[in-house]
DNA sequence: CTGAAAGCGCTTACAG
DNA sequence: CTGAAAGCGCTTACAG
């Protein structure tokens, strides 16, 4: 292995003055500059980052525990928004696949405190509660938050989102929308309940009886779809929906084969639409899926610029808001 | 910042000892252990690894450099696999996503070089080939392969999967399979195509005229499914098809929309079989898509297997099977 | 503009 | 069983 040492002595000169050259310091003359830089061309020298760590006392990396983020599709995007932002700020992330509260969380936490991380991102692939306790190092909690307000926090604004999106659908002159929700024990469930009826109720339309749990769990815990069981119901009534509100595209995809049994066609008979944007699956669908991305890439990069300025981000929550992804099926 | 010699000084000991106790050297009293081992519970120590890799002059990383394989869903698996052989092994992985030929890629090249890795793997999206030239440090291509051999490379056994498939598939009772196939250029293709006809003609059936581009692109390169446009003909000959093959489960979306349109029952009029076993599609579609799963997974793990010995995985191409995956389609 | 010395926190190599 | 010395490859702090 090439070292500055190495170099010096090829250049006749001493270790320091290869550091200055290395380290961009302007006080080194234009022809000495010139001879290192040659030198360290012709070796192919990189400096050691480990060494430079070692030295500096700082290790530039920022831990991103990942809750299965990075095996969910749709939060695979808060990973890419915060090594897209740590790329930019100089800094290295270190990224951990956990299951929560499993061997692979602790060795994750062991490896960063060894690693000397400056910062820790959890991240969760959908926006619940978290209780970690609060750390040395300074921790930033992503698509999850703290209840006692120890760690700065970022997550989408379900509310608003909701708010935003059936205030789309109302514009549209949908006047009987139904929001086939997500499990209440989902943090963004309530709250979405909440902004899709106060959309309605700013237009002057009642859509407190509209709200409807379709997303069940079986005995461990994993989700089942259940709109094939609401929508006969709710489609037989005579005065139905006119719009299928879906808490999630991949619920969308059971709507579709719903409605399809039931002879039903998507958008000429009755709207859909959806939160997520996920791809590839809101594309594909027949017709498109038209849907509210959530704001992942944007929220991802946030935390990462949080995680690296921590005085400037106190605990408390951040809430981003999504962008709408029209297609064709309202 | 706690130090060996801080946590020596409190056990009247030598820094020396301290070191034996950490690292679990036999060769120390009992006492003197548990004396430093209470002292370090006590200031909750975590020796440096940083110190460790610049003493020891041996990194223990692993570079994974992923062209956008970590935002794909279908290959995010071989990360994971990688991942989890990284931490059996006590390795770290460093993992890059970049884009083919960009800046993002040399930043990577760069870091890894500084952080002086021991090996790299690069993985790409889909089985395809990948022109890097043989460098200092060890590289696994993972999904990929050198057509000059100048690595160890790892990539599913594309025309056995095919012939795997096609073989439960004529088992099945199945007489008139057709194969809607991905675009010629890319490498599965032709290989599983083979693979289909060669498992028809092992049993007597010729379905040399039975293999269809069903994948197209457009001015950009990006994939237009054209199942919609192939099936209506192929559906309406006299001795239409049996099943259809998909060279994957978001061509096979495609399918089941052509052939609801049709009016086509999937299983009681024709049977749907794919590739991939994408989650959550291929259970999400009604009914459930019998899929071969990719070994992404193990072909992830394998990957970080030959990258820890290289000695051991010489350059050459090793091929994995995959898993059949029963749904509903046929 | 340049350099000699010290030291970051460990492990290695050696001596008792 | 224990420890003093050296050194990994840099940057820091200081002196010219």
């Amino acid at each position: 292995m090439i070292t500055q040492r190495m170099i010096a002595k090829r250049a006749r000169t001493s270790l320091k003055t290869v550091s200055r050259v290395i380290n961009r310091d302007p006080l080194v003359k234009a022809e000495t500059r010139a001879r290192i830089e040659a030198i360290i061309g012709e070796l192919g020298y990189t400096p050691s980052q480990v060494a430079r760590m070692m030295r500096s006392q700082k290790s530039n990396i920022i831990g991103f525990i990942s809750d299965r983020v990075a095996t969910t599709s749709s939060s695979i995007e808060l990973v890419r928004g915060a090594q897209d932002a740590a790329w930019k700020a100089g800094k290295q992330m270190m990224l951990f696949n956990v299951e929560r509260d499993s061997e692979t969380e602790s060795y994750a936490e062991e490896q960063l405190a060894a690693f000397r991380a400056e910062a820790v991102i959890y991240a969760t692939p959908y926006h619940q509660l978290v209780d970690r306790p609060a750390t040395d190092i300074p921790c930033v909690l992503l698509n999850c938050f703290d209840p006692a307000g120890r760690h700065h926090s970022i997550v989408p604004d379900d509310y608003r989102l909701a708010y935003d999106l059936t205030t789309i659908i109302l514009d549209r002159g949908y006047r009987r929308p139904v929001f086939l929700n997500l499990p209440e024990d989902i943090v963004a469930a309530p709250l979405r309940a909440r902004g899709f009826i106060e959309a309605g109720a700013a237009r002057g339309i009642d859509l407190s009886g509209a709200v409807h749990t379709a997303v069940v769990r079986d005995s461990v815990g994993a989700p089942v779809f259940i709109a094939d069981r609401i929508l006969p119901g709710l489609m037989a009534e005579p005065t139905r929906p006119d719009l299928i509100l879906c808490g999630q595209d991949i619920l969308a995809v059971n709507v579709y084969f719903a409605l399809a049994k039931l002879g039903i066609r998507i958008r000429q008979d009755v709207g859909v639409a959806s939160f997520d944007d996920l791809e590839p699956i809101a594309g594909l669908l027949q017709p498109g899926l038209s849907s509210l991305a959530m704001p992942y890439y944007e929220m991802g990069a946030a935390a990462l610029r949080a995680a690296i300025d921590p005085e400037a981000h106190p605990p408390g929550i951040v809430r981003m808001l999504g962008r709408f992804v029209a297609r064709a099926s309202f």
